[in-house]
RNA sequence: GUGGCUAUGGUGUAAUGGCAGCACAAGAGACUGUGGCUCUCUUUGUACGGGUUCAAAUCCCGUUAGCCACC
C-alpha cells in the first residue's frame, strides 16, 4: 500500500487508456489528488471559482477536475498572495486537481493592447489598463505559486484568420516559448504543450513534431474555435487528434459544444474544457435530454414541470421551469447557481454516458443518438 | 362651477406643418482555453370626434381624462 502511493508520487501524472474503440480512448489519468475518467471535461473557474458553485457543490455533481486561470489569478488577487495563503486549492478548498490555463490565451483574447516580443507578451490589464508583462518564465511561476496539478505552457494563439507566414511565425514562437515552459517545469506540476498552427496541415505537423522533440506529460490543441467555419475546425480536429502520442492525454482547448466534443472524442481526444455550460447557464441557455432551451421562453411561465424530467440534478428534483424562468428574469442570485448546477451535471452526465458507451464499444451508437436528438430542438 | 396647462408604443420621452425617432420594458436568437458582459432580430404609439391644408403629433373647434389655481 504504502509502496503503491510511492510509486505515484514519483510520476506526477500517469495515464492509463483502459478501452478503445477504433480512434476512441477511454481512460484514467491519474493525479496525485486524485483519478480523472476520460474523456474527461474540466469546468472553468477563472477566479478561483466555478462561478457560483461551492467546491461541495462541484463535487456532488460529479467535477473531478477544474480549470483555473493563470492570467486572471495573476491580475488578482495575485499569484503572490495565493502563495502566500497556501495555494490554490487551499485558497478556495478545492482538493481534487486543478489544470492552470497558461495566460496566453487571455492575452489573446482579453486585453486590448498586445505587443509580442521575444520572451513573452506585454499587455493592458482589461481590468485597470495597466501595463504587464508575461512570458514563459513568468507563466511557469505563477503556474508554481498557485500550485496547480496541470500546468500549461504559455502559447501565442494565432489568430483566424492567419497566412500561412504568420501562423508560421507564431508556430516558432510558441515551439520556443514551449521549450522555455519545458525546462522550467515545476516539480510536482505536469506539464501540458500546445499545438498551434492555424489551419493549415503542414503547420499543424510541424508543431506536433516540435512538441514531441521536446516531450510533455500531455499534449492539447489550442488555437481553434477561434473563429473559422465549424467544417474546418473538425477538419482540423481530425487531423490533429491521430497525430498525438496514443500513450499521452490529450486535450483539445476551449472546445465544449457537444457535436464538437463528439467530433474530438472519436478523433482520440481526452480532455476538454468550455466556458459553455457555466456561461450559458448565466444567460439563461439549458441543456437537456430533448436538446437546447432558453428558459426565460413565454411558454414556461407557469410550467410547473422539472427543467429536464430525466435530469437527476438537484435543480431537477427541486424546482419547476415556472420557478427557474421567474428567477431568471428577476435576476436573482440562485437562478445563476440552480442553473449553473443544472449544465455542468448535464455536462458531467454526458461524459459518464459517453465513457460507458466506449467500455460498451458502443460509441457510434452513443454518437448517433446525440445527433438525433439535437435535431429535436427546444420542444421538452 | 370658472380659468389655465397637458394628453405620442407597456413605461419615460423626441419630432420648426413635411419619412413618428430614442431609451427601458416585452418577445425570439446567439454565446466554444475572459465576460451576471455583449451582440443580432422582432412586436407595440400620436386619447376620442370633427375641421383647415397638397400635407396635421404639430394649427382650429368640440368631447373625454388628468394636473394646477381660483370660487
Amino acid at each position: 500500500m504504502q509502496r503503491a502511493l510511492c510509486v505515484i508520487m514519483i510520476s506526477m501524472l500517469k495515464f492509463e487508456v483502459l478501452k478503445t474503440d477504433g480512434g476512441v480512448r477511454r481512460g484514467i489519468l491519474r493525479l496525485l489528488r486524485g483519478d480523472i475518467q476520460t474523456p474527461a471535461f474540466m469546468p472553468v473557474g477563472t477566479n478561483a471559482t466555478v462561478k457560483a458553485m461551492s467546491s461541495d457543490e462541484l463535487k456532488e455533481i460529479g467535477a473531478e477536475i477544474i480549470l483555473g486561470n493563470t492570467y486572471h489569478l495573476y491580475l488578482r488577487p495575485g499569484h503572490e498572495v495565493i502563495r502566500s495563503v497556501g495555494g490554490l486549492h487551499r485558497f478556495m478548498n478545492w482538493d481534487r486537481p486543478i489544470l492552470t490555463d497558461s495566460g496566453g490565451f487571455q492575452v489573446y483574447s482579453l486585453s486590448a493592447l498586445r505587443q509580442i516580443e521575444e520572451n513573452g507578451v506585454c499587455f493592458r490589464s482589461h481590468i485597470d489598463g495597466s501595463m504587464h508583462f508575461i512570458g514563459p518564465a513568468e507563466a511557469m511561476e505563477i503556474q508554481r505559486a498557485l500550485g496547480s496539478d496541470i500546468a500549461m505552457v504559455f502559447d501565442d494563439c494565432t489568430p483566424y484568420p492567419a497566412t500561412h507566414e504568420y501562423a508560421l511565425d507564431s508556430l516558432k514562437r510558441t515551439l520556443g516559448w514551449a521549450k522555455r515552459c519545458r525546462e522550467l517545469q515545476n516539480e510536482g506540476q505536469a506539464l501540458f504543450g500546445i499545438v498551434q498552427g492555424s489551419t493549415y496541415k503542414d503547420l499543424r505537423t510541424m508543431s506536433i513534431e516540435g512538441l514531441l522533440d521536446i516531450g510533455f506529460d500531455g499534449y492539447a490543441v489550442g488555437g481553434l474555435s477561434v473563429g473559422e467555419p465549424k467544417e474546418v475546425m473538425h477538419e482540423m480536429i481530425r487531423f490533429v487528434g491521430p497525430l498525438l502520442p496514443r500513450e499521452r492525454p490529450r486535450y483539445l482547448m476551449g472546445i465544449g459544444d457537444l457535436m464538437d466534443v463528439l467530433v474530438a472524442v472519436e478523433a482520440g481526444f481526452d480532455m476538454f474544457d468550455c466556458v459553455m455550460p457555466t456561461r450559458n447557464a448565466r444567460n439563461g441557455t439549458l441543456f437537456t435530454s430533448a436538446g437546447r432551451i432558453s428558459i426565460k421562453r413565454t411558454e414556461f411561465k407557469a410550467d410547473e414541470r422539472p427543467l429536464d424530467p430525466q435530469c437527476l440534478c438537484p435543480t431537477c428534483r427541486n424546482y419547476s421551469r415556472a420557478y427557474l424562468r421567474h428567477l431568471f428574469l428577476t435576476r436573482e442570485i440562485l437562478s445563476m447557481r440552480l442553473n449553473t448546477m443544472h449544465n455542468i451535471y448535464f455536462y458531467m452526465d454526458f461524459f459518464r454516458k459517453m465513457r460507458e458507451a466506449i467500455q460498451a464499444g458502443k460509441f457510434q451508437d452513443f454518437k448517433r443518438r446525440y445527433e438525433n436528438m439535437a435535431w429535436i430542438e427546444t420542444t421538452v
